[in-house]
DNA sequence: TGATTTTGATACGACATCGTACTATATAGT
DNA sequence: ACTATATAGTACGATGTCGTATCAAAATCA
């Protein structure tokens, strides 16, 4: 193994990737069958940030590829969660805009996952998640620019 | 939105679901191509923990499906990196042996690893990052924990 | 011991992610 | 204006994940 310095870090990114996995399975099985976390937070972005951006806008904002994404709005499309229109400033570009089943289906989808986190919470004091958050902002930040550092794919 | 706390605990899992993302893309630009994180992960905890275990243990030990890591397996089989040999104890059950390629291979993923994230490592200080594993942990067991206390999907 | 249930593994199919290639439109350079 | 380049989106194929069904081998038990 290496020096001890990586080795923290490795353990980090072990708990970071479990608790991942552990939450999105948690939250997976509370979004009606069918729908992924991805999609999920797709329409959680539209209506916390704002819809009407282009797919590109979102992929960019989700670090995903430009593919993936065309993938996960094509499924919400035809759910009829959000409605891609042609964008009128750009004719390559679309714009996607959320419904008012898409509002629906994120009100109800945040409505049971909260009921999911509930006990969570009732089991860790908000102070011990709070003090965590200022740390992990900045790994994300220093992950995320350090990703643009490299010899890195076009997204 | 809900409540407060809620609140929070959102936030906390979006901040990992990033962080995630983002050390997994940097982990698997690293590995030889064709090769995901999953299946280094499984290289890495034959020799950690101990190799000759059954598929199914592993799968619990990931907390995947235990299809999810036949394919795995058969992957690293085919790339020579594990055995699998029937397992004398229990003619249902083979065994997992890591290979002198399997070895090897961990042994250059590590060092790539580590050399990724020595930059990252100098950027924070490793007090910080030591200071978030106990709460981590912590989570980690809650979450896993709770995962059995609800009505769940054999693993 | 014979029948039933449980367990370990896999075949198969559905879907998600993502890389490559391609088309259409916009922008830049001359 | 004309050409070359860049950008937005998608079709397609490869692979990973995972749920269901299936099979073989225990384990249980009557």
């Amino acid at each position: 193994m290496p020096d001890p310095t990586t080795e923290i870090w490795f353990r980090l990114f072990n708990e970071v990737g479990i608790i991942e996995q552990l939450a999105r399975n948690r939250f997976e099985a509370r979004l009606p069958a069918g729908f992924v976390l991805a999609q999920f937070t797709v329409l959680n972005h539209l209506i916390r940030v704002r819809d009407g951006q282009t797919p590109l806008a979102l992929a960019r904002a989700f670090q995903v590829p430009k593919t993936s994404m065309t993938h996960s709005l094509a499924v919400l499309e035809r759910a009829g969660l959000v409605r891609l229109e042609a964008n009128p400033g750009d004719g390559r570009s679309k714009q996607v805009w959320i419904t008012d089943e898409g509002r629906a289906f994120r009100d109800k989808a945040i409505a049971s996952l909260s009921e999911d986190i509930a006990p969570i919470a009732r089991a860790i004091p908000q102070a011990e998640i709070a003090a965590l958050l200022p740390a992990l902002e900045r790994l994300r930040k220093l992950l995320d620019a350090a990703r643009d550092a490299e010899p890195h794919k076009p997204r």
